[in-house]
DNA sequence: GGCCAGGACTATG
DNA sequence: CATAGTCATGGC
């Protein structure tokens, strides 16, 4: 079994990354143990099965199947699990800014070394997006979980099964009867059917994202139906990395804000703006860090 | 049982 | 541009 070592730039907790993907283990993408974390994942010629262990200065993958892969394969993986977990960010100057900060110093000594977790697959942090729309937190993790389980495919290993996302081209081909039959609304459906045939038919991608300004990207993303300023921000979060990327109208954020503030109701996005304005460069940091006070 | 939830669309002034 | 109504379901 081959392992690969990726060093990473301090501040780093492997244990405070392993904590906040227990959060949505149940939607079973990833298995969490004391201290490792096993996954599937596809690249474009297979889809190994990885354990990731870690400390507070590098992350190790190992390859658990008795199984060869290519150069290519590993390299896709490292890219994947390096993008997943941030560990190319260097957090230094995120935690210089946040120690004299009246929202953001308590969060980042309760969760020192937690990174922004994301999605790099730009399909999966899209439907993901619009899934949690105007839900709760708990239904929007089991409604992701039927979908994955009703259209994804699992890899098995050990009698356990490790299931992928499901492909873009398979919910392309999807009527909407099928996706309501999960409990997610007709307009949910709807909206998902078609960022997949946008994807699909090459209107869309990260690739072309990734080359955008964030004001550019937001428009881009925006254009579709179904994505708003909000889902926008999000995918820029997760997925894009734009440093600040600030879904002002989140509830959760609204909330977090709320509660260490002690403020008598939710800030408006207009008074987060303004609150946040002082971290930029780090907007969507800051925000990873309030959404997980509230869990 | 009522209110809210990690919103977005559409119609209306 | 700002506001209200609609979608629609589960969780608490």
């Amino acid at each position: 079994m081959k392992t690969i070592q990726i060093p990473i730039n301090s501040p780093f907790s492997f244990q405070q990354n392993i904590e906040y993907l227990k959060l949505a283990s149940e939607v079973c993408l990833y298995e969490i143990g004391d201290q490792w974390i096993r996954k599937a994942i596809p690249t474009a010629h297979a889809i190994p099965i990885v354990e990731i262990t870690g400390t507070s200065s590098f992350v190790d993958i190992l390859f658990v199947e008795n199984k060869e892969y290519s150069v290519e394969v590993e390299r896709e993986v490292i890219q994947y699990v390096s993008e997943w977990l941030d560990l190319d960010n260097d957090l230094q100057p995120f935690y210089k800014l946040a120690k004299q900060d009246a929202l953001l110093s308590i969060p980042i000594d309760r969760f020192y070394g937690l990174r922004n977790v994301g999605i790099p697959n730009l399909f999966e942090a899209l439907c993901w997006a619009v899934l949690g729309q105007q839900i709760t937190l708990s239904f929007a993790y089991t409604l992701k979980k039927r979908f994955v389980e009703t259209f994804g495919t699992a890899v098995t290993w050990q009698g356990k099964d490790y299931w992928c996302f499901p492909e873009t081209d398979v919910i392309a081909h999807c009527t909407i009867e099928q996706l309501t039959a999960l409990q997610m609304t007709r307009r949910k459906a709807e909206y998902i059917i078609g960022i997949a045939n946008e994807i699909v038919e090459q209107r869309l991608s990260k690739e072309q994202l990734l080359t955008e300004s964030f004001d550019s990207a937001q428009k881009i993303l925006t254009s579709i139906r179904g994505v708003g300023p909000w889902t926008a921000n999000y995918v820029c979060m997760r997925c894009l990395r734009f440093p600040n990327a600030f879904p002002v109208g989140d509830v959760g954020l609204q909330n977090a804000v709320k509660y260490l503030l002690r403020l008598e109701e939710k800030p408006s996005p207009s008074q987060l703006h303004q609150l946040g304005a002082r971290w930029k460069n780090w907007q969507s940091y800051a925000t990873f860090y309030l959404w997980r006070t509230l869990y």
